[in-house]
DNA sequence: CGGATCCTTGATGACCGTCAACGTGTGTGG
DNA sequence: CCACACACGTTGACGGTCATCAAGGATCCG
């Protein structure tokens, strides 16, 4: 699809959207890796060795099965930390949805860094252990509400939400086709519940509707 | 269901299926706590403060949506180590599923553990990752089978598995009821794949089918 | 402006959930 | 030791939800 490009560059953040999390090293200077729409940036199977800020733009975490058949696990956005998926080998893929810096924590090395993993792995493990509630028991229309709240509060709780990443990639989040996620689009706007701006750029209505459906 | 018994005595560990891994305090002793069947080792809500190590038994950890469908996020058998879903307080609910021994191990005061539980935090992180992936991309065949090739690694690969745990247990585990959990079973005994000695007690005659299933 | 990709909408069917009835296993008390 | 009751599990019939296949429309890029 893409080439990837891992061009070392240094770079201001550029939507800092959450507050970036305080650098695990502190005043240690930290390359920013930049990365083009498509392109990988570590791959299943792979030696981990670093872990992952995101200074602008947005990663997707995913798996694959034999046929194809792919599921994200998780979105990361401006701020947010990734890459500790796996102890050693990584077991995941971690992709740029758009253009994308991230800057790049070396691991291991004398360096030590598990007070500062700790909570992020954390975090991570409650994220996830709520997202399979999500795809064991809810419906369509719950899940997409699920994620448009989910989207929302790590956006700062506005009004519009931008989403960077595509409908396939939201159905495979959601464990849905794209024909699903664009059919309950489609009724959330009927129901005055959500506006469309533009393909990616959503306007929620009634906050408490989607509430009542996400749970 | 059943009363809550936490009593406080002093075990051997009795069903080691899998060798309990290092205590995190290596030699202070640290009690264990039996729990009874359906009783309640922690609730969602509650301030998280302790780990808990399965000496003998079976323990579901899971979380309740508002009409009551649950969702199973994981089981642990004896030598594994859970408790620490959520950072400060506990995101979801963990329960003896038959008369179950935990070892007991207080975090906070002083003592700090963070080296012992950043990589079982990473396990738990794999592991739940891996589980989207089966609900959000099987069908119900294929969910059966990793299930059951998962129960099978975790008890040393023999041809015969023993299933703690209830129907019930399995369908909110794998986002099924109980009927296509059943049908599914019913299945595989037809092929000659699985075997049932007893309801929870299955032989598995042909491995590599189930591989072929569960991915 | 043209082409490719992404998205939407419709028709159809498969898979699995629901409801219901029956079978099986387990524990308790007479 | 047997009888009974209750929880658990299985099987069948049916319907709803969502995947699949297909076509057309919108959007974005050079």
């Amino acid at each position: 699809m893409y080439a990837q490009t891992s061009i070392q560059i240094e770079l201001p953040s550029v939507f800092p959207r959450q507050a970036p999390t305080a650098s695990p090293e502190g005043s240690v200077a930290h390359p920013v890796s930049f990365f083009s729409p498509g392109s990988e940036i570590y791959a299943q199977g792979e030696k981990a060795k670093a872990v992952y800020q995101v200074e602008f733009g947005a990663v997707r975490i995913y798996r694959l099965l034999a046929d194809g058949r792919r599921q994200i696990s998780a979105f990361h956005f401006a701020g947010e930390t990734f890459g500790f998926e796996g102890d050693i080998t990584h077991h995941f893929f971690a992709e740029a949805i758009n253009s994308t810096g991230v800057r790049v924590f070396r691991v291991g090395s004398g360096t030590d860094l598990s007070h500062h993993l700790l909570p992020l792995a954390l975090k991570g493990l409650t994220r996830a252990q709520e997202h399979l509630l999500v795809l064991g028991r809810q419906n369509a229309i719950e899940r997409v509400a699920a994620f448009l709240l989910d989207m929302a509060e790590r956006q700062g709780d506005l009004r519009q939400i931008d989403l960077p990443m595509s409908r396939i990639d939201i159905g495979d989040y959601l464990g849905l086709t794209i024909e699903t996620v664009s059919r309950v689009f489609s009724r959330l706007k009927e129901k005055g519940v959500i506006r469309l701006h533009s393909l990616r750029r959503i306007e929620v209505l009634k906050r408490d509707a989607l509430r009542a459906m996400g749970e």
